[in-house]
DNA sequence: GCGATCAGCGGCACG
DNA sequence: CGTGCCGTTGATCGC
């Protein structure tokens, strides 16, 4: 296929809201909220129904170059070959630019899909469950509520212990690291300003670095080993138990 | 082409390390670190030379299903259809599998691409920009360090003000958030514990929430704004000037 | 619209 | 390997 009809595919596609896929030889540049070059090399680039555009390597998981959906997208022949642009304004003003010397695959497809990815596993997920087992944590310690908000950011839990003070639960599906514990000690730091009063704060993950245990337990924190398991249809708390001073247990 | 020889193909392209391009209608299923499923739909996989495994819907830029690079990649018919799943140990074990029901295009192509994306604008760029141009943000303001390592974390740039009092600034290229803020106070903390003295912290970013810039106030720490540019292939500092009191500019 | 946070974040660099 | 953090992060949800 030559350029010009390329290109034509390319408008064809867009104006028709299909997807299309080219595979060639090109040289992409961007620029916008950062500035990229690459030179000449084989790279597939994917636009879709919606406007979104990527342009992949052979290599790695992450697009080398991209625009979001409702892009821009227009085709035109150049005496270097095909140039297929994509560009917006919001957040920024910026654009990308694909020159095709070699155009090895070019084909646009009408991709039929409603339908909606569920996953299982995921941090709101967990924080649900675990307001029905907060006694796992320890007895007495009752859900107050769920996704409370604050002036700044969500608190996963808002709960209260057998001495009727406040607890704020914050759940990571995964490590926790220094974020986490400043993330918590915000909240418990607003909520404490709120209400004037101690209040606790407990950090649930299936487990931490080091140093974020420090700190946690330096800005008198705690942290909770969260053990779960996820299949397919639903997610599953084993268990929770507290673990501190790491270094005591050889 | 039939599932047989799709799957012929699939086995071969990886073999190969190749990179393989299949469209058609398919069901999703994820298990892992969570679980997902999404049932049938017209979708897009891109299988990478490296193992980089990626199922696309056609909106949005992100991919619905995934698998790094790496991946152990089989293909087999069943009685539903082809059936090509990605898996690994690493980071924990987990799977992919794509049942297609109808195959609208597959093909597989030798991507030769050596090169490698140049980005201008990054955090770290600017950052080094910056270690020239201190004497914008106060006279006599001048730097030690670029890239400290800290115990936890690296410091953008270290620096010395005309009192001979250390300053820790965090640059950032977008807006400054909370979590901005959480970061240079932990490394302000760490520093004056180190050197058991008083530290200053200043956030360099082209802007901060109300709520972030707050914080800073109440924890000492200062904001300066940073006005740049970026463009092929280069990036530039415009400007740096000191805005706080927000609401007293009104 | 901005603000804050999650994500199966991915990727990178450093210890 | 883990730890920490940047990213043109993207995507979501609440204000």
């Amino acid at each position: 296929m030559d350029f010009e009809q390329a290109a034509a595919l390319v408008n064809r596609a867009v104006s028709q809201n299909k997807t299309l896929i080219a595979v060639g030889k090109c040289v992409v540049k961007y620029e916008g909220r950062a500035a990229s070059k690459i030179s000449e090399g084989d790279r597939v680039l994917l636009i879709k129904s919606d406007g979104a555009f990527l342009v992949h390597q052979s290599t790695k998981m992450t697009a080398i170059n991209y625009q979001g959906p409702g892009a821009l997208i227009e085709s035109k022949v150049v005496p270097e070959g095909l140039v297929v642009s994509a560009s917006r304004r919001k957040p920024v003003k910026e654009g990308i630019e694909v020159t095709f010397s070699k155009i090895d695959f070019i084909q646009s497809f009408d991709l039929k899909d409603d339908k909606k990815l569920k996953v299982f596993g995921s941090e709101r997920q967990l924080s649900n469950l675990l307001m029905d087992d907060l006694h796992l944590i320890e007895p007495g310690l009752t859900p107050l509520k769920s996704e409370s908000p604050l002036s700044k950011g969500v608190i996963d839990i808002l709960a209260e212990d057998k001495n009727k003070s406040l607890v704020v639960i914050e759940v990571k599906r995964r490590s926790a690291h220094l974020d986490a514990v400043s993330q918590l000690g915000r909240y418990v730091k607003e909520v404490g300003k709120r209400k004037n009063c101690k209040v606790r704060g407990i950090i649930v993950a299936p487990s931490i670095s080091p140093s974020a245990l420090k700190m946690a337990e330096k800005d008198g924190l705690e942290y909770f080993k969260l053990d779960f398991e996820v299949s397919n249809p639903s997610a599953k708390i084993k268990g929770l138990q507290k673990k501190q001073k790491i270094l005591g247990e050889y």
